[in-house]
DNA sequence: GAATAACCGAGACGGTACGTCCAGTCTTGAA
DNA sequence: TTCAAGACTGGACGTACCGTCTCGGTTATTC
């Protein structure tokens, strides 16, 4: 999180010297902006220009705390999935899968930050290095979440043992991303409860051997 | 389809000429420049003006029959997909779910063209318009494809009637994008034989009611 | 002189490809665009930015043809300097030389080129490469032509032979730029007399040995 | 003079109280850089983070102090001319002269001085306050002290009487300026001998009337 | 000897201009 | 009419400095 806001105790010690000491008003001035651009113009439009321009900041202090405009989405993108996207504890595996997805669904196809989300995922593959960024600094979080819901179906029986959760989850999440990022169905109720069902029968029982 | 080589009847009767003498050299030369752009600098490092340069063409011969990189690209994933991705048949909805997913892992993990198509997919999140391109001129037609294979397991009676095609669809191919768009965890055998396993699982009952 | 209009004969051959074609348009609200900010805002006041949005002419296309403001300027100047210091011819050294100061007097205090030309001599201070680019391009013809007027002035007897004739120039036409660059006294008709005296009683009879 | 070295008694009566404590080692340091810079980079290459960085001081501390590095190198040229430009007095005014000559042939072509004199008149050239900053803080001074030679020589009556004492001080001065500024050509001894001769030729008897 | 205030280093900040790259349009001359 | 070539306007890039502005820390009087 390369624009942590002096995270952690730097205790700088006796001989420590004071950190830089970075503007906050800059800092969100920039991440509203961004936000701000990429709804309005699309990832294309999001420039370190505009963004400057937009947020009453030089383009020079940009510079100095975010290495692209990737980064900056992904600052924004970070501090607001933080609130939509938290763990749900329904008390059953199928409450707390349908209500996952839905919430997931609601993400990605009516809320601002899930706009972001979409446009970081896309550029993850024009870019390496940014996919890598992506995947550390978002995807291995998330994912650790999520996997949460399948480690309390398995404890409570709800999954056969031996399952690959890793698997679970795609089979879960996989569906509703394909849609949003390739075919652009809808993630309506009844995509969500639909696919809720498949994943539930596909796991009732332990996989068979496929040969 | 902007760059059609001579779609259909152009009419033009018996006194008119024959308005476009293209170069299929030029078209061979742009599609084959912009492969290896981006191929070995990413989506960023396809430009106009290096197409051109790497082909030997005038930028103004690249803006008469492409509307922009994103045509161009798509004109090389076109060719090229058709040939990787056939419609397979085995005999058995298990085998054709199989041999589909192989094929769609290799093509995405392995060759150039699925290089091409996910930096496709990446750019259509960034713009509505290309999105739609991407759509009409890729989606559409994949989708009815890998729709057979699932209408041939319901005349089979390997899926229970009633069944909502476009799920088993995004139910089967979801998993795997999701992997390569998302997670980055790999397509090998083991991942593509146990999400057949649970699509089966998932397909061999009537979904019930999720209530 | 980078910016001649395809000076010569090119008489490109039977291959030669026709050269690359300049607009005069460009060029020629470029030289002017940059007298005028000079004028109005001295040497600093020239920017590249500030002529480009002047001129009705892209960035690219001055950094094309120009390789800095200098030689923009130095263009202008070349343009300028051609009529207004022409060689004088009064048919008498004394009146050779009278014009010729006040010619230069007149083009250092009064018109805009004079100006251009001492901001080159102030920025030829800052920097050896550009000090060689203003010797080549306007020193070096200027003072061959200032020469004229004492060689005819020797082959007339009205300076006593063995003289340095370099030398003689820098009596001339030093005082009269030590005066503009340095002490800012006027150059007016007084001074220019008293100079031309000045310099007529040094050059009456053979420099002694001043031992 | 906006350096001066906490200059003279600053009274501060009875009650005042001393109002500024002025680092020397800061100061000393700036002029230091400043100077190293302009003779390792010329004058584009002294900036005011530059000399800040190589003095190990804050730019702040310089923003204090001077106005700009104009004057920054003011106070480096005061501090190093007075020493090396010294009224000769030789006894005679061919001494005297030959000898003011000289030193200032060497002070504009081996010393750093030197170049530090050249480029702030040649900044001069750029600015009209720097232009007249530069006459009030060096020419005056310096053109007072040189008057003294050829007052010295009126006196003497090796001056013919009624002569213009500004116009003789330009006429002595100014070729060498005009060769360093202007032509590049050497100030070499056979130049500065036949300067001097030339003057002395040109003061020995009155200014005829030049109609 | 403590208080206090100007000084100092460091460096973040809003800006301007730099010189470069590429977009997309236009014009020329050859095939 | 198409093509290679490349000049054109224009927008954004990432960098270098500008001059201003806090920050704490240091230091030299003054009480």
């Amino acid at each position: 999180m390369p624009s942590a806001p002096e995270s952690g105790v730097n205790g700088l010690g006796p001989a420590g010297r004071a950190p830089r000491r970075r503007s906050d008003r800059a800092r969100l001035a920039v991440l509203n902006a961004a936000d701000d651009l990429l709804v309005e113009r699309g990832y294309a439009g999001v420039t370190i220009e505009g963004i400057a321009a937009r947020a009453g900041v030089a383009k020079q202090t940009i510079y100095r705390w975010w290495p692209s405009k990737f980064e900056i989405l992904m600052d924004t993108l970070l501090e607001d999935a933080e609130s939509a996207l938290a763990v749900p504890d329904t008390g059953s595996f199928a409450g707390d899968l349908r209500q996952h997805l839905r919430q997931l669904a609601d993400f990605l196809s009516a809320q601002p930050a899930g706009r972001v989300l979409l446009a970081l995922i896309g550029q993850a593959q024009h870019d390496t290095g940014e996919a890598r960024a992506f995947q550390q600094r978002f995807g291995d979080e998330r994912r650790a979440r999520d996997r949460v819901i399948f480690e309390r179906a398995l404890a409570r029986g709800d999954i056969a043992p031996g399952a690959d959760l890793d698997l679970l989850a795609d089979l879960a999440d996989g569906p509703l991303y394909h849609r949003v990022l390739l075919t652009g169905l809808p993630l309506d109720g009844v995509f969500i409860d639909g696919l809720v069902d498949r994943v539930l029968a596909s796991v009732s029982r332990p996989a068979r051997s496929s040969s």
